[in-house]
DNA sequence: GTAGAACCTGACGTTGACGTGAGGTGCAAG
DNA sequence: CTTGCACCTCACGTCAACGTCAGGTTCTAC
C-alpha cells in the first residue's frame, strides 16, 4: 500500500505519516523508486499511534511504549513507564472530571439574560 | 497584593499573570509608580483560569466564558458555549478513558522480561 | 511517449501559553 | 543617597505535531 491510500484509510494526513516515520514511530519498505510501500499491519499501527497520541503522550514516550504494546514484552522500565502513563491519564481524567462537573454547576444556574439583550451586536 | 506575592500564592508564573492580562482574562488596578495591585479576589480568579486552562479551554474561549461563569449571568449565546465545552470534555475523558484501559490491558498482560537484560546499556 | 496524478526531499510557517533575556524604573532599608 | 530586589515593557525563543510551498521524480493511463 502507498503512502496516499494509508492516509485515507488511516484518516490522517500524507505529512502526519511521514512524520512518523522521522520520529521512527512507523516504517516503510520502499518501491525501486524509492517511495513508500507499507504492509497492511500498517493501518492498525498507525491508528494506535493515533490513540497514545489521543491520550496526550509524546511521540517521544510512544516510540519508547511502542514496542512493547505490538508486542507485549516489556522490560522492568517499559513496565513502570506504562504505569506512570496510565496514572498520568487517570489524573488527566480527575481533572477534567472536575472542570465538567463545574462547569456543569455553572450550566445548571446561570441566569439566562433574555433581556435587554437586544443592542449587544 | 503585588504580582510577585499573587504568583507565589497561585502557583503560576508572573510571566503568565502579565500573560492573562494581556488576554483580558486578569484586571489589575496600578499603584502611582505603574506596578499591578491585585484584589484578594484576584486569587480565585487565576485559580479558575487555570482551571478552565487545565480543561483544555483556549484562553480565547476562557475570556468569553469568565463573566458568566463568574458573575452567574449569561446571554443563550454564552449558554451554548457552555454546553458545548462540556461536552468536548466529556467527549475527551472518554477518549482517555479508553485510552488507559487500553494501557492498563497492556500492563496486565505483558510479559517482562527479566532474562537476557543485562547487556542492554 | 507523454500528460498528470501521486510521490519524493528539504525547509520554513503555524499555534498557544508561556520562558527568557535586555534595558530601564519603583520602592523600602540603611 | 545608594544598594538591591521587585517590578516594568518590549520582543524574540520554545516545543510539538504537523501544514504548506518549492522544485524535482515516479508511476499509471492512454
Amino acid at each position: 500500500m502507498r503512502i496516499g491510500q494509508l492516509a485515507r484509510r488511516s484518516g490522517v494526513s500524507v505529512r502526519a505519516l511521514r512524520y512518523y516515520e522521522e520520529q521512527r514511530l512507523l516504517e516503510s519498505a520502499r518501491t525501486p523508486g524509492g517511495q513508500r510501500d507499507y504492509p497492511e499491519e500498517a493501518l492498525e499501527r498507525v491508528q494506535l499511534i493515533q490513540d497514545l497520541f489521543a491520550a496526550g503522550l509524546s511521540s517521544r514516550t510512544v516510540v519508547e511504549l511502542l514496542p512493547c504494546v505490538s508486542t507485549g514484552v516489556a522490560t522492568p522500565a517499559m513496565l513502570e513507564q506504562l504505569i506512570v502513563e496510565r496514572d498520568r491519564i487517570a489524573a488527566r481524567i480527575q481533572d477534567l472530571t472536575r472542570a465538567a462537573a463545574k462547569l456543569g454547576l455553572v450550566i445548571e444556574n446561570v441566569t439566562v439574560a433574555t433581556v435587554a439583550t437586544a443592542a449587544q451586536d
